[in-house]
DNA sequence: TTATAACATTATAATTTTCTAATCTATCGG
DNA sequence: CCGATAGATTAGAAAATTATAATGTTATAA
């Protein structure tokens, strides 16, 4: 990687990184779900939900579809919940993560 | 996951969310290198980089052994190596990325 | 014992993120 | 057209990150 690609990767990164953008990521591996449902299931104001959508769609972790007055959310790649396996592994074994 | 774990996940993540930092990891994945090595490879100051080691030590991610005045660093979870092709291709089929 | 090499810490200014609250826009049913 | 629902945008305060510069610490070599 040089250092354009690190750049790049961070920013992809930091868009992972916040509780409830992880929420989402981990909501619509399940399937669509519209903005309503996330900020509902997720307990955040319906702004903060926007704004996180933003985030994730900027950095193609999310794709938008509208359809009348509302919008499906979905993931846009798959792979990123690999991660999640990765993560829960990594919290218990080099975090001392419990419960 | 819940709230806790994906506020910790997010740590994790925002640790290896920065050039610097994903340099670090990604020249682990030859080997220990000293924070010299590293530092000088990477192109950044000496403080910069003591400053970075001790955020990705404190997530888990690198250990330091330490041999006389110099400090060793290594890779304390490869598993995270895997995330690089996944970034790489995310970068190129997502966020057209080209070289 | 002193100079130096390797690394850590602290302080701080600048920038980014985060969160809340308020307002705005668009679409649909009646 | 009107009201209601779904969502976006904006503004702003508070908190966190980033980067640089200056200073501290420790171990070794001479």
């Amino acid at each position: 990687m040089n250092n354009r690609e690190r750049e790049m990767t961070a920013e992809v990164l930091k868009a992972m990184a916040h509780p409830v953008r992880l929420g989402v990521i981990e909501i619509l591996a399940d399937g669509e779900k519209t903005c309503t449902e996330l900020f509902e299931q997720l307990g955040c104001s319906q702004s903060m939900m926007s704004q996180q959508l933003k985030i994730l769609c900027q950095q193609g972790l999310v794709s938008i579809r509208k359809e009348g007055t509302q919008k499906y959310c979905a993931l846009r790649n798959p792979d990123f919940l690999k991660l999640f396996d990765c993560m829960s592994k990594h919290l218990r074994t080099f975090l001392h993560f419990k419960d």
